[in-house]
DNA sequence: CGTTGATTTGATTAGATTCAACATATGTGG
DNA sequence: CCACATATGTTGAATCTAATCAAATCAACG
């Protein structure tokens, strides 16, 4: 709970990575850090958010859910990443619910005094802009496929995209360890359980891939 | 093509719309203007991004295609708003095409100089991060109703949605001036024209909706 | 008034969901 | 370490929704 975890943590986010010293301390000093245990919510859609979050180490989903209790999964975050701060700027209710994925590790970040830092650093919000643009632009990717895909592609686009994020390459292929089950895989794409393992079963009939065990997928070369 | 046709160009942006005089008139002597016929395309996707575009009167569509030439519309763009701003910070490529729908008027301005500016105007960049946050919670939207409605649910939320934007009130409901044909707005949810068209059919038997002639739809009370 | 393009409707098909059964892991207490 | 209970994952069959292809209707315009 001291400063030094805090520095880690803020050091660890690209966008603050480069801020000078006095501006991390300043930061630093106002951190705060708790755990979360495996499926505990850190916050619910449609709460106002007063903080920006940064992980410090596990995994993250952030998911929207309709009346029927349907979800989407929007974003999987891991180490490093920040979220909740679609609430910066303009919206007070949070749009989304964000729950951890295995234990994890938060700082939180009180809003109004990254605010106050935002409008006093240029370099800073350039590289906020610069952050939010390129999840606007993969957020539209994920439109696009959800929108034109069949559940076979998106499915495949799934793997590689979970490849590009962690994948650990080997002699055959590139080895990728699921860091959701079956149904938040799903989830990520807009189908059902049933349907994500149909498809993975196929694509491995077709030799692209290899199902290892329920946590590992090989993507074979060629 | 004077400064006095840019000058109200730039002012309808609402986030250049208080910036003080000097800047206002940097701007506009950056500014050049271009029109655009009836289904004309403003760029292609995958080409290198140079300018920032703002609609000066007219309507732009943003999408994308995939091989098999299917289209899913990102975004469909009125007066006063700008788009390809994506290419600001980081990505070189165009992620998405634009074309004209109906004849419009279109400013340009030189992406390196926006960049200059913004990086001068902390007051600017902010609200650039306002707009762009903004973009991402409406984007976000829509990928949850992709993923979790189905094409009844996707077309009444469209009428709803074009309502909000330029609906007109009457004593009996909102009427809806359709800015695309049938095919158009079922590439803005994502369906064929065939479906949209049934479900539109279905939501009139309802007494939901009432189809005017094929360019106007009144949303009726209760 | 006829031609053209847009829209609606109909019939069929393809794909995904649902519900159910089965199989495979994971975890617990004896 | 095993047996059982619980989770998670896979497969099958029936159903349903939306896509596709084709035909019919409607609207706009010269």
């Amino acid at each position: 709970m001291d400063s030094c975890k805090h520095e880690a943590c803020v050091r660890k986010v690209p966008i603050f990575s480069d801020l000078d010293n006095e501006k991390i301390n300043k930061l630093n000093s106002l951190v705060k850090q708790r755990k979360f245990k495996n499926g505990e919510l850190i916050y619910l859609e449609g709460e106002i958010g007063k903080n920006i979050y940064i992980i410090e180490s596990g995994l993250v989903k952030l998911y929207r859910s309709n009346e029927e209790g349907n979800q989407y999964i929007l974003r999987l975050l891991k180490e490093g990443d920040f979220f909740g701060e679609l609430v910066l700027f303009k919206e007070e209710q949070l749009s989304s619910s964000a729950e951890a994925v295995g234990d994890c590790t938060i700082c939180m970040l009180p809003k109004d005094e990254l605010e106050k830092l935002i409008k006093s650093s240029p370099e800073l919000s350039y590289k906020l802009l610069s952050a939010i643009t390129s999840r606007l632009n993969k957020t539209e990717n994920k439109l696009q496929s959800l929108a034109l895909e069949d559940a076979k592609e998106k499915t495949m686009r799934l793997l590689l995209e979970l490849a590009k994020e962690s994948g650990i390459k080997k002699e055959n292929g590139i080895l990728i360890n699921l860091p959701l089950s079956r149904d938040g895989l799903a989830n990520l794409i807009g189908t059902t359980q049933e349907t994500l393992s149909r498809k993975l079963s196929a694509l491995q009939q077709e030799g692209l891939i290899s199902i290892q065990g329920q946590k590992k997928i090989l993507i074979k070369n060629d």
